[in-house]
DNA sequence: TGTATATGATCCCGATCGGGTATAAAATAG
DNA sequence: CTATTTTATACCCGATCGGGATCATATACA
């Protein structure tokens, strides 16, 4: 599991928010978050980003140990 | 641009090596590294991270104050 | 001058993404 | 403890797009 997926999965609940209403509410469809929150390592840059925006976070350089 | 354009920009300076020769080490495409260090934002997370991988880095969840 | 880089235009293959649907699991109601 | 609803996972399909390869041109730089 990546960084975001869990970061992603766990920022969504403490929000109160279901994969659906994440979906529609960063732009994007079900399909991808669940794919994001799963883990899938090929996902597109800007979809993440648009995703984490919603957090005030995005994708960054970061080391091997988190 | 994006953290990862500028990272990989002067990583690949200081360790002396050209796109091209960049590109084979990592196993991506020279357009590739040429889209990644000119910040395009619609790349794939997983060819980025072979990218990264070279220099003990990888894609992550950051602020947006770097 | 030659080398490295940037940008643009193709073509082509394969993967992503989204929508729909079917199903499984979890939460809640009766 | 069941029944119903909600939430999560899995699969297929079709349009879109990434990315590699290649050629061409333009600019920056050693």
């Amino acid at each position: 599991m990546s960084n975001f997926s869990i970061f992603l999965k766990e920022r969504r609940k403490t929000v109160g928010l279901t994969q659906e209403e994440l979906a529609s509410k960063a732009g994007v469809g079900l399909r991808f978050i669940r794919d994001l929150e799963q883990g899938k390592k090929s996902l597109r840059l800007d979809k993440v980003n648009q995703v984490l925006s919603l957090f005030g976070k995005e994708v960054g350089v970061v080391d091997f140990n988190s």
